[in-house]
DNA sequence: ATCATTTGATCGGGAATACGGATGAATCTT
DNA sequence: AAGATTCATCCGTATTCCCGATCAAATGAT
C-alpha cells in the first residue's frame, strides 16, 4: 500500500475540475503526467475511478465511494503537518522549567514575560523547588530542562553554565557586623545565623564552602522571605547568594558582600543528556542563557 | 504539502524499533534509503522528529506530536483502500436494476439469488416498474441499468439486446379458439381480450404492431397476476409475450402460439450512454446477459 | 587508554521513475 | 465535412531513488 498526497490532491482536483488539462494546471503538472498520476491512482486502488472519453470526465460510482474519504485524508495530512509546524514556531507548545526558588522569584519572571510576549501560544509551567526535586522533574522528563545547580550524581542530566552568584551577608543596621569594612565568612558565622532548609542549594553551597566548621544554624526555614522577617526581627544574620539580594532591599537592612575566597554558588542550566528539547523548550533555554545575570564581582 | 504513505510508514518504523537499521528492514529498505526517507519527512514537516545519535534513536517533542496523527493516517489510508478494493472485488457494493414487472417476477429472480450467492455482500435492489419510470431511472441514475423495452426518444440511454419474446395467446380450455391450429393475431383479436394498463410494455407492443386496427381492450388491468384471474374467470383472452407464461401455467387454462407474423417484444440491458457501471452492477450486467432467456422460436 | 563494535550519515554510480512535447484517436460543434 | 477540444500514448530527457561502500561518532570491553 502505497498512496501520497499528490495522488490524492490530484483525484480531487480532477473531480472538481472534470477535466484533466484544467485538474492539471491546477496541480502544476502537463496534461500527461497527471494523467499517469491519476493512473497510478487506479492502479493503487485497483478499480477504475473515472469513466473519461474524449469529451466527458465522470466519476465512476467506486470513484464516488473515495471522493470523501480522499478529502478527509488530506485535510487530516495537512491538519497533522500544520500541527507540526505551529509547534515549530513555537506558536503552540508547552515548556515546563524547573527553577530554584530563588531563582523563580527573581531572575526568571522577567524572562518568562519576554518570551511570554513573544510567543503567546506556548503556554508555560514553573516548578518552583529546591534542588533534588528540580533535578529529579528534568531526569523523569517532566520538566524540559531546570535552572539549579549540579550535584554529584547527575549521569544522565548535563548542565550548561549560567552564572556564578557569589555569597553576600545580610543584617540589621544596628548589627554589630554591619559598620565593619572586610568581613570573613567564618567570622560572620560566629554569630547566630539563620539558614534556609538542608536540601536547599545554598545551605548545601554553604557547607560544601565551610566542610565540617559549620557552625550550626540558629534556625532553619524554608523560604528566603520568612529568612528576611527573622534578620529584621533582630534574630540573626544571613548569607545568601547575590541573585536573591532584592528580597532583602528593605529600610534596616544591611547588605554586605563578604571578603576572602567564598566560593560563588555555580547556576547551570540543566538538561536531559541526548535529548533535543521542543522548539519551543530550546528557545526558552537559548533566551535564559543569553540573559545570564549579569555578574558585578567578576567571579566566574 | 506532499506526504506519502511511504513516509508515514518509516516513521511509524522507526518509533517502534528505535533504530534504523532494523526499521529499514522492516521497511524492506536498505538503512540509507530509509534514512533519507526520514529526512524527508523531516524536511516536510519542517522539524525534527527523532533525535539520534549512533547509539540512541528517540522521539523529539514534535515527534511525538506527529505519532498519534501518523497512525491514525495511516490506518485511514488502508481504509480507504480497502473500501475501493472491496468494491472491486464486489465484496461490497450495491446494484440497483429495474426492470419491467414482467421480468422482475419470473425470470430475474433465480439470476438475481445466483448473483447473491456469488456476491453476498453486495446489496440488491430491484424496481419493478413499468417501461417509462424503468427508463427514468436509469436516466436519472437511480438504477444502473434496466431490463425493459427501449423506446424511441432515449438519447442517452443504450440499449443492448437481450432477448426476443414472443406473444402467445392464453385462453380458457372451453374457449374456441383453444381447438384451433393456427390462429393468427388478428382472429384472436375478434374476441373480447383483457390488456395492461396502457403504459405497459406489453400494451404497447401490441399496439405498435397492430397500429390503427388494435380494436379496443374488454379490460385493462395493471397486474399480470389479475389478467390470469380474468382469463381464468371466463372473462376473455389476453395475449402475452412468452418470459410471462409462467404465470399463466394453471389448470383450466390454454396456451397456445399465434402464427403469422407476429413480431416479439425485444428486451434490451439498457444503461446511461458513455457511463461505466460499478464493478459489480457491470458482473450482474454481465450475469443477465449471459443467461438471456433461450429463445424457442429461433425468432431473434 | 586503546581498540573493536555498533550505528547513523554521506557518497557515488546505476536503475527506475517522472516529466513534458509531440502525436494520435475519439468526439462534439459549426 | 471540417475544425476544435481533449484524453491517451510514445519517447527522449531530467530527476529521483536505491543500494553498496565508506565515514564518523559513540560506546563498551580489555
Amino acid at each position: 500500500m502505497n498512496l501520497s498526497s499528490r495522488q490524492l490532491k490530484a483525484f480531487v482536483a480532477l473531480v472538481e475540475e472534470r477535466n484533466f488539462t484544467r485538474a492539471a494546471k491546477r496541480c502544476h503538472l502537463s496534461q500527461p503526467a497527471f494523467s499517469a498520476l491519476i493512473q497510478s491512482l487506479e492502479q493503487e486502488a485497483g478499480v477504475r475511478l473515472f469513466d473519461r472519453s474524449t469529451r466527458h470526465v465522470d466519476l465512476t460510482a467506486e470513484g464516488h465511494e473515495l471522493e470523501t474519504s480522499a478529502r478527509g485524508l488530506l485535510t487530516d495530512m495537512s491538519l497533522a503537518l500544520e500541527n507540526l509546524r505551529d509547534h515549530a514556531a513555537k506558536r503552540r507548545g508547552r515548556v515546563s522549567v524547573a527553577a530554584l526558588p530563588s531563582l523563580a522569584a527573581g531572575w526568571l519572571p522577567e524572562l518568562l514575560a519576554r518570551f511570554h510576549e513573544r510567543y503567546p501560544g506556548v503556554t508555560l509551567q514553573v516548578h518552583d523547588a529546591v534542588l533534588d526535586p528540580c533535578l529529579d522533574l528534568v531526569a523523569r522528563g517532566e520538566a524540559d530542562f531546570a535552572v539549579a545547580a549540579l550535584r554529584p550524581d547527575m549521569s544522565d542530566l548535563e548542565g550548561q553554565f549560567l552564572h556564578a552568584d557569589p555569597f553576600f551577608l545580610v543584617c540589621r543596621q544596628d548589627h554589630p557586623l554591619a559598620s565593619r569594612d572586610r568581613i570573613r565568612l567564618r567570622d560572620a558565622l560566629k554569630w547566630p545565623w539563620i539558614a534556609t532548609a538542608r536540601n536547599s542549594s545554598v545551605r548545601k553551597h554553604l557547607e560544601q564552602a565551610l566542610g565540617d566548621e559549620t557552625p550550626s544554624a540558629l534556625l532553619e526555614v524554608a523560604h528566603l522571605a520568612t529568612v528576611t522577617g527573622l534578620v529584621k526581627a533582630g534574630m540573626g544574620i544571613a548569607l545568601v547568594p547575590a541573585m536573591t539580594l532584592f528580597q532583602f532591599e528593605r529600610p534596616g537592612l544591611v547588605i554586605k558582600p563578604l571578603s576572602g575566597r567564598v566560593p560563588a554558588r555555580r547556576l547551570y542550566l540543566i538538561r536531559r543528556r541526548r535529548r533535543s528539547l521542543s522548539v519551543a523548550g530550546q528557545a526558552l533555554y537559548d533566551l535564559l542563557l543569553a540573559n545570564a545575570p549579569s555578574n558585578p564581582s567578576g567571579v566566574e
